[in-house]
Parts: structure tokens; C-alpha cells; sequence
DNA sequence: CTAGAATAGTTGTTATTGCAACTAATATAG
DNA sequence: CTATATTAGTTGCAATAACAACTATTCTAG
């Protein structure tokens, strides 16, 4: 007794579609706060979540630790230099490799966003009980690990 | 007694980059099937998604449907009308509006494209059972309702 | 040692996106 | 009616993204 499956796709009830369009409208809330108040992309300020958990990380590091191509990292940090967020120093065992830090600046502006984004997020997950809230953490955490092992093109 | 919150943002366990992340992942693999296949970016399947669902449907309407700016629609849409798997017709009622339908092509694309898409709904599903499957599309569907709600910049 | 592979980071190119301005057609208020 | 507002769709432009090529440095095999 199979489930027969139907010959026309409705989008709206299809996980990836439903998926992207949920994590498209809660990045796109945030994203308009992080630049009307910070004046940041949502690339910008993950680079400084990174450099705030993980101060003297190299680009390269970023750049793996956010999934985000390494010349995007370059091109965003050339903007969070310009404007002292962040400082680089080239790394004296190699000098292929450039720490990056948080300036002053930067730590404040980090200080100032972290709390926004923890609001958000609790705004967001009032919507769930603390059951919910941890059931739903885990199944996120297993669809993660599912798509990982997903190959299409065998 | 209240939990403290951390001044550390740990980007990992933070849900909005969580889904993000995610669903950037679940979309990319399924992007390049529809690329490799069929020659489509997601854009364009989705428009050609919603035609199949409701055929006549103009550009603004499959617009509003997919949350995608008409912009990109309309874009998008010279490449289906070029490849000729959408027509599109001046509604004789409404002479600003144009009716999108698949082609016989398109009809063809989209019933070898539909269950492509569903085969790899089952298998990211796998890793819930039928009852974790219920709860995790309701918690979704709740989600997004809260996003909805939420105004940061009121 | 030293030649070739590997790594960190930047830059060029092209495609895609997002926003606003624009054209054409229709609806509506006076 | 007719002037104005609204709607459907396209286009221009600036910002962002993806991908590859490139420089500089370090690692490693022989």
C-alpha cells in the first residue's frame, strides 16, 4: 500500500521551497536592522560574529567557519577595514596568513548588535514552548546532517 | 529567576544563520540537478512550478506567489519564453496583463522535473519519521507566522 | 637544498539581485 | 467625460555573488 504521489508539485508545501522563503523573510527582518543601525550586510556582521567568538582568525578560517566564498570574505573585510571595525597583522610564523581582530570600534559595535540578534531570535522562538523549542533545535540539527549526505548526481 | 544571556553570539546555534545555512545547502543541491538536468536555476523552476499549478497565471501573480521580485520574474521569464517552455498571451480583457502557460515542452520539463523534486523531499525526510514529519511542518508553519508578526523597526 | 604541490589571500569577469524609474493600460473621483 | 491614481510589466543601474585566475608564501618529496 503505497502513498501515491501526486503528478503536480505544490510549492508551498514543498521543504525546500518552504525552507529557503522562511529563512529568506527572517534573514531579510534582521538584515534591514543590522544596516539601518549598523550600517552592516548580514555578510559584514557574520564576519564580526566569527572574529567576536574567535578573535585572530584568518580569513580563510571565516571564510570556511560561515560557508561563504573567500573572495567575498576579502571583498566584505575590505570594508570592515575601512571603516576600523576590524585590523589585520600578518601572521609572523607565516606571512601568508593575516590575523584578524575586532578594533575597539569593532567591539563595540559587536557589544551593541549581539543583544539585537538575541532579541530577535527569543521574538522569534516565543512562537514555540521551551519543549518545542529544544525538539525543533534537534530535528534542524538532523535535516542539517541529512542534506550532508545527500548525493544527487551519483 | 531569569536565564542569563551570553555576550558571545555563537553563530552555529544562532537560528537565523541556522536556517539560513541550511536551506542554502537543501537549495544548492537541488539547484544543480535542475542546472545539469534541465538547465534551470531555481527561479525559473519555480516560476514554471507555479504555472504548472495554475496555468494562466500572470507575471505579477506568479510574482506575489513565489515572494520574488517582478523584476527578476520578468528576467527569468525572457528565458522560459526563449526556450519556449512558457507562452504568454495578452489578456484580451485586460490588455496590460499577460496569461503565462506552459508549452507542450514545458508540460514535458515539468513532469520529468516534479518527481526529481519529490524524490529528494523523500530523502531529506528519511532522517525524521512520519510522526517527527507532522510536528516539524507545524513547527515551520508556526515559524513563519511569527516572522510574520515580527516588526523590529516599529 | 630545490622543484613542484599546496595554502592564504586578492582581483577580474560575468551573472544575479534589489531598487527605482519608466511605459502602457485600466480604474476611479469629481 | 477627463484628470489622476493604480496596476502590469520592462529596463537601467548599483551592489552582490560565484568562479576562476593570479601572486606570494610555505610545505614536502626526492
Amino acid at each position: 500500500m503505497s502513498k501515491t504521489r501526486p503528478d503536480i508539485l505544490t510549492l508551498e508545501r514543498y521543504l525546500p521551497y518552504r525552507l529557503a522563503t522562511l529563512s529568506n523573510r527572517i534573514s531579510g527582518i534582521i538584515a534591514q536592522t543590522y544596516k539601518d543601525k549598523f550600517g552592516l550586510s548580514v555578510t559584514e556582521w557574520r564576519i564580526m560574529a566569527v572574529l567576536g567568538e574567535y578573535p585572530g582568525a584568518s580569513a580563510d578560517e571565516v571564510s570556511v567557519k560561515i560557508q561563504i566564498e573567500k573572495s567575498i570574505v576579502s571583498r566584505s573585510l575590505q570594508k570592515l577595514l575601512a571603516r576600523h571595525l576590524v585590523v589585520r597583522e600578518v601572521d609572523s610564523a607565516d606571512r601568508r596568513r593575516q590575523n584578524l581582530t575586532l578594533t575597539k570600534t569593532g567591539k563595540d559595535v559587536y557589544r551593541q548588535i549581539v543583544p539585537v540578534s538575541y532579541d530577535y531570535e527569543d521574538q522569534l522562538l516565543t512562537c514555540f514552548n521551551s519543549e518545542e523549542q529544544a525538539l525543533f533545535d534537534a530535528l534542524l540539527d538532523r535535516l542539517y546532517d541529512q542534506a550532508d549526505t545527500i548525493d544527487l548526481n551519483p
